[in-house]
DNA sequence: TTGAAAGCGCTACCAG
DNA sequence: CTGGTAGCGCTTTCAA
């Protein structure tokens, strides 16, 4: 435990060089001697060089930094996540690189003591806040970032993993719009972050959150193209990208006269809560209201959700093999992947019309 | 980006010390001269000190390596080891301690190499294969662990949260002989490490996955008490703890003349997948055929799926405060947590009889 | 309150 | 093939 290096050499009356060449370049001595160097570590309990001096040294740590928000639970818990993630994984693991995830706490200043702590050779930024300050100290830190939200957020120098979110909320908007929907509700989380879940009026042009506010933007391109006034559109904010969250928040749209005949998501998470929020009032998705999602989970095809797909595993995998292989052109490292709309029972035709 | 301590030092005329105490012991100098340090810091963008170098210094790491097994999706998508870890990582961040994810290789150097360059301040070992040779080398590290599997593994130091497996699987095994089970399939993941998903002949007392032998001595416990032959208890292995290798493993006790008329597993993923595999057959679960499975994962319930329950995340969280705060008693570094049996409706009567 | 000195444990260069 | 030297960037006594 105690036993470093120094300590082997001395044994063996040989230099630290060597006995550091024992483990990190073999063909640097004798087969012979590197059996007797291993032997005497072994018996002394000498563990192997020790990673911490190792990095400093070499100033590489083989770790990546996968910063989380504030609720680490849904790292393991949202399935889109956990399947970008598994892409992340997978790309480092190729690589001998480990993943440090990091939990972003709401307060500033231990966010910024979470992330000069962080000792890793490169940031992975997905889903988090993207006014943390902590983020700014990230960029400071000069080590390869690759994003997976705004494309803008970090300059060009980062790089960046992701779809083009207006478009793809536009396409879901435009599908409503096209089955006569003309009473919509938009359930939307951290439309107000540290919000309540409820109906809210806000700016879709003021969002803080980007993935949100394109999404918005999206839908209400749709809907400004289809002639539906966005003063008739209810915003409702879900206070976390939950299920339950999902129902809460469907309530306000269902428990009222003008009731909404569809209701729009930002995640599938959210609509599956949606869905729960239909069966509770006996009101039959696709056929008394249609509901959409986003990202096609697992859980979204029994469920007959109607969605957007995007790659999940695959953005991870990206993201992972831009930070760890960075093309040397710039361009090279802005992905905008393809989406698809995928149809499926719970939207139909408005036959309140 | 090479700015470093010094660099602001010099830039101010001041001494590293300072420069140093500006960030880690404020109260060690005035007010005044330490917005001035991190005023140059700012403009010189110099990010704060390096967190490898710190740990290097401070011989702590501010993180916990968490091993998993080669199959590294398995920590995102098995659902009793997502709960685990989201437990662990409650517990880490509380204590603003991160988590390094090392994916343990199949290939045993490249899996030495993996812990050797892991810069971390205490192990947790959770769900990986006993008898995997860079375990060895975690131990020679002289860092706090934790296991979640066999207590004795690691010997009387490291910490141990874990219930008792075998007895856990014996109430199961009695359940089921309670119900007039004779005819008995036992699908359980790892009898043989590297084997394929199909009948095995295994002897339970020389099973090398800690986790599996247990659970299946456990099973044999009861049928020996019920007055169950051993020999007509068909074992069947499964590649790896899968639904789909549940399912695959399910048809070789199915689709045979002497069906089995109960089939108990080692998880609840498993025992999904059987439940799979009786659909496609048109076998009606706790009626043709009984199907047991363990954990209590939140799937189990909707599936009305027999099962041992067992605390999950509790035992993740556990584990994450034995690491960071070990109690000075070892006794109570040994943690076993109580499990309930959960009988829903994939068990029944055996009507065979 | 500030600063000088002494490493933490290791690796990489270069000369032998 | 081997070993001396020179740091990697930082923190922490201890003395001023």
């Amino acid at each position: 435990m105690a036993a470093t290096l120094q300590t082997i050499a001395d044994e063996l009356g040989v230099s630290r060089s060597t006995v550091s060449n024992a483990y990190s370049r073999p063909d640097q001595l004798s087969p012979e001697l590197r059996s007797r160097i291993l032997a005497a570590a072994e018996r002394l309990g000498y563990s192997g060089p020790n990673p911490t001096a190792r990095s400093l040294r070499r100033g590489k740590v083989n770790a990546i930094g996968v910063l989380l928000t504030d609720n680490l639970s849904m790292a393991f818990t949202d399935p889109y996540a956990v399947a970008y993630l598994r892409g992340l994984a997978e790309a480092a693991s190729a690589r001998e690189t480990s993943l440090l995830l990091l939990n972003l706490p709401k307060d500033e200043e231990a966010g910024r003591r979470v992330v000069s702590n962080a000792a890793v050779d490169a940031f992975c930024l997905y889903c988090v806040p993207d006014w943390h300050g902590a983020l700014e100290l990230i960029r400071a830190r000069g080590v390869p970032i690759v994003i997976g939200e705004d494309p803008e957020a970090f300059g060009p120098d980062a790089g960046y993993v992701g779809i083009d979110e207006r478009a793809a909320a536009r396409r879901l908007g435009e599908h409503i719009a096209q089955l006569g929907h003309r009473d919509v509700a938009i359930v939307a989380h951290w439309i107000v972050h540290g919000g309540v879940t409820g109906p809210v009026d806000a700016d879709p042009d003021a969002l803080r959150y980007y993935v949100t506010g394109q999404r918005v933007r999206g839908f209400r391109d749709a809907f400004a193209a289809a002639g539906v006034p966005w003063e008739r559109v209810l915003l409702i904010n879900a206070a976390d990208n939950g299920r339950d969250e999902g129902a809460a928040a469907a309530a306000h749209a269902l428990d009222r006269l003008d009731r909404a005949t569809a209701i729009l998501t930002t995640s599938d998470v959210l609509a599956l809560g949606v869905l729960d929020a239909l069966r509770v009032r006996g009101l039959r998705p696709g056929r008394d209201v249609s509901v959409t999602g986003f990202d096609d989970i697992p859980e979204a095809e029994p469920a007959g959700l109607t969605t957007i797909r995007q790659p999940s595993v695959e953005r991870g995998r990206l993201a992972g093999e831009l930070l760890l292989d960075p093309p040397e052109d710039p361009a090279r490292r802005h992905l905008t992947l393809p989406v698809s709309l995928v149809v499926r029972a719970t939207t139909g035709p408005n036959h309140q019309i």
